[in-house]
DNA sequence: CTGTTCGATGAAATTAAATTTCAATTTCGG
DNA sequence: CCGAAATTGAAATTTAATTTCATCGAACAG
């Protein structure tokens, strides 16, 4: 799976002639070793303790690559705060989020992913991307 | 319709101790006569037509005011730019988005909403909110 | 190898949008 | 009407994203 990803950026780079950087790498292997979202700071922060040498503007724009190569996406739970999830080799899934405690649960449902091409369809969309995000009170914080 | 966001407002802004102002009053008006998805920024160009003494950040606070009261939600279509439209009175709409022109289509699907109800309570979650946006190149644009 | 070119990097500056501050003004209960 | 408390508008601030620019480094031709 990481050798997957680690494989299209390779490809992504040199068709774009870009150039493959030990910042890059050391990027992208520590933004796939994460399973949360993260923000590009937050990526920086950890990025940071492996090498101290590398800036955050340099995490930054790595990641919008990883955007651009499907690798990554970008997610908004609401907060206009731009988050980055994994994307590549993984199906897409949706969240649901405790309004409270601020918990994201992945949702991966076939039934709604059906339904949204049937709906996209049906106005004559051809459908490339969506997100559904719900937003609640999980268990927990309902006591 | 129109009275009925009204009469909620009125209520909201007593309940909370709040004041009835000629700004506030104008500012709702206008809301509810458009019917598009406006920025802050964009309402207060309409609001100024009508009265030039309206400053932005008087409309900025009343849309505050209007999503606290329900009468109002606030939408991202990705963009990281905060758009208002009408809840108060409507029935619950997601979004198709035509990446290329911009385009929204508002859909209303009670399937999409039961699923969604179901999938929360399958997590012990209470629904409270959800966003649901689609993104794909619509019909005109994709020729 | 090694020089050269062009993309990459990091710190700092800039942009863009949201939000807050504050002095002056307005509302509304008494 | 009066006065306390909320509101207003302009300007300032905050916050996150994005760009700039002076080096630096990768990779390729020779």
């Amino acid at each position: 799976m990481q050798k997957q990803a680690k494989a299209v950026f390779e490809q992504y780079l040199s068709k774009k002639n870009l150039k493959a950087t030990h910042q890059r790498n050391l990027i992208l292997e520590t933004f796939l070793k994460t399973e949360k979202h993260l923000t590009h700071e937050e990526l920086y922060e950890i990025v940071k303790k492996k090498d101290k040498s590398i800036g955050q503007t340099t995490v930054y724009r790595t990641l919008k690559l990883l955007v651009e190569s499907d690798i990554a996406r970008e997610v908004d739970f609401g907060d206009r705060i731009v988050r980055y999830e994994h994307k590549c080799c993984h199906i897409h899934h949706d969240h649901l989020i405790c309004m409270h405690c601020k918990k994201t649960i992945e949702i991966v449902d076939s039934q709604i992913e059906e339904l949204q091409e049937s709906i996209a369809a049906k106005y004559g969309f051809v459908l490339v991307d969506h997100n559904m995000s719900l937003y609640g009170i999980c268990n927990d914080c309902f006591k």
